[in-house]
DNA sequence: GTACGATATGTCGGTTGATGACATATGGAG
DNA sequence: CTCCATATGTCATCAACCGACATATCGTAC
């Protein structure tokens, strides 16, 4: 059920602000500091995923020039990558109080 | 690259105190609340190539009756276990600045 | 003593998702 | 006109999770 990195990532991205394919993946890279490089395949695979459980949609734009495809966040998408932050951040907690002491 | 979430679980069981394979499986369950159950295929599948990894090892008791299989963190499984854990921080911190304002 | 549930380890097949290779096309710069 | 960045997509392979199944032992209650 938690979201993989490749998709909390696309996620980040459009949290942002609204953007295609490529931008997204420029973007994942920047962000990163140049260590994750998404493919193309995991791109578009997630972004398909994504639309199929409203996370994200298409935004029409007659303005959007060449062959971009731009996609932006849903209310849905937003909340529940918020609900995964939380469960990184408790995760993160419970794990960092296992390793230090040795209980929890 | 990023460990998955049971894999995970399995090393913080394992961070805490040496286990065996059955007492993993209910110490995840416990320390998750309940949440997360899982499944034996997960569990062992992850054990043998913790153990191919050399992150873990079979721990040799005389004492320990029936048929336990006791597993330990090795120093090499602690110490990827905590740059894990680094990465899990840092990217939560990200994801958390990005979602609150739209920048970063 | 025997039936049952908890303890204990393991395999197997199906499904999902990441990844790199490949394919294709356009825009801009030299 | 050639090349690279931009741009989108498919496909086959591989890794991993997962539920189902298989087995065996131990303790307890009847």
């Amino acid at each position: 059920m938690p979201l993989t990195e490749p998709v909390l990532l696309v996620l980040l991205s459009l949290a942002e602000q609204p953007r295609h394919g490529y931008s997204i993946l420029k973007d994942v890279e920047r962000m990163s500091g140049g260590r994750v490089k998404l493919s193309t395949g995991t791109l578009y695979g997630a972004l398909h995923r994504l639309l199929d459980d409203a996370w994200i949609e298409r935004i029409e734009e007659d303005e959007s020039p060449r062959d971009r495809r731009p996609y932006r966040l849903t209310s849905r998408g937003r909340r529940n990558l918020q609900l995964e932050i939380e469960r990184m951040r408790h995760l993160t907690k419970l794990a960092a109080l296992r390793v230090a002491r040795k209980e929890a």
